[in-house]
DNA sequence: GTACGATACGGAGGCCCCCGCCAGTTAGCA
DNA sequence: TGCTAACTGGCGGGGGCCTCCGTATCGTAC
């Protein structure tokens, strides 16, 4: 399959993800396909013929991320206090959601897709986050109707609301927390 | 001052700000200017002078409903039960950012300006709500370190990363209830 | 080494949008 | 009724997204 792919295909994918990736930290979500065409070296269509639409492109800038987060994800289902892993593995996913700008955006555009989309972001992090989640709530550290996918949509949120904020990320991780204890708990 | 201005300008104020109503409710946060003209039978240029940019425009459209929100939290603030008066407010917000397209956006968006703004959407529902979360905070009713504008930017963030979901207001809703009751507490 | 078919490329054109400037027009006042 | 200033709408520039199509390049078979 890859293979089949013509050896000058195959780097200006390379190429194009690699200017996506910048372009899309200095510019988040909505950086301008155009201007990533042009600082690639690559005609426009080039750059759609790779990636059909934006949502293609910013899944594979962030695809690496998401990896990373499903391994980690992994890493912790074996964690001695459940609760701490899962509420750990929450924090990294703020952590990336708070300062990467547009995969907030990527995230949360991709819950419109079918849910049984195994390209889509969303669901492949819920996948991953379910296990965890799962003995959690075995361990009777989260609320029993809580699923992975609320998690994710809450910390998606998080992120989309702090994006304007001065220093998003320590704002992101502060509100994590109130969701995490709870708003209206009593003190 | 509102008198100054000569009587053809606040009629087509008026107009435009009916279709922009309708297209913000059509299209969301980024409806068209250049549509919006159209459709009033104005040039874009005098969409301009009354709404110079978007956000102007958005905080116009909604300034009616932030309005009802405030009178309606300052009617709450003399209830019986403190906690259950946030909460209802809390509710009566979900139910506009997740229902009215654009409006969770804006809030989103106004947060980014001085926050001394009294123009700003955001900060008027800020301190509308303020006394509400003051006396469910004296009531021992919600933890003690979150401010009003943390349970609006909560909500925001909610009525974001749903707004592309299947019923918009009814996951809002639930997520919203995750939120009081705090994912982390055991069940 | 060459010639051929398939594949990928990229520029041009269409359409839409936002923005700023302009002279014309109209409302309100004397 | 006539004047003045505010208000108006159209126009052009700059940019972005998307599609089409002729062309250059790659990989392979001879």
């Amino acid at each position: 399959m890859a293979d089949q792919q013509r050896a000058d295909a195959r780097r200006n994918y390379a190429r194009i993800l690699a200017v996506a990736e910048q372009e899309v930290a200095a510019h988040g979500a909505d950086a301008s396909l155009e201007r990533i065409a042009r600082v690639a070296g690559v005609g426009s269509a080039t750059v759609r013929r790779h990636f059909p639409g934006r949502r293609a492109l910013l899944r594979a800038v962030f695809a690496e991320r998401i990896e990373a987060l499903s391994a980690r994800a992994a890493a912790l289902t074996d964690a001695a206090d459940p609760a701490a892993a899962l509420r750990d593995w929450l924090a990294a996913l703020t952590d990336y959601a708070a300062s990467a700008r547009g995969m907030a955006d990527a995230l949360a555009q991709d819950r419109l897709t079918e849910p049984e989309d195994v390209q889509s972001c969303a669901a492949k992090l819920a996948g991953a986050l379910e296990p965890l989640v799962e003995r959690a709530a075995r361990a009777g550290a989260v609320t029993a109707d809580v699923t992975a996918a609320d998690l994710i949509t809450l910390v998606t949120g998080i992120a989309l609301a702090t994006e304007h904020h001065p220093d998003p990320a320590a704002e992101a991780h502060r509100l994590l927390d109130l969701t995490w204890r709870g708003t209206g708990s009593a003190a």
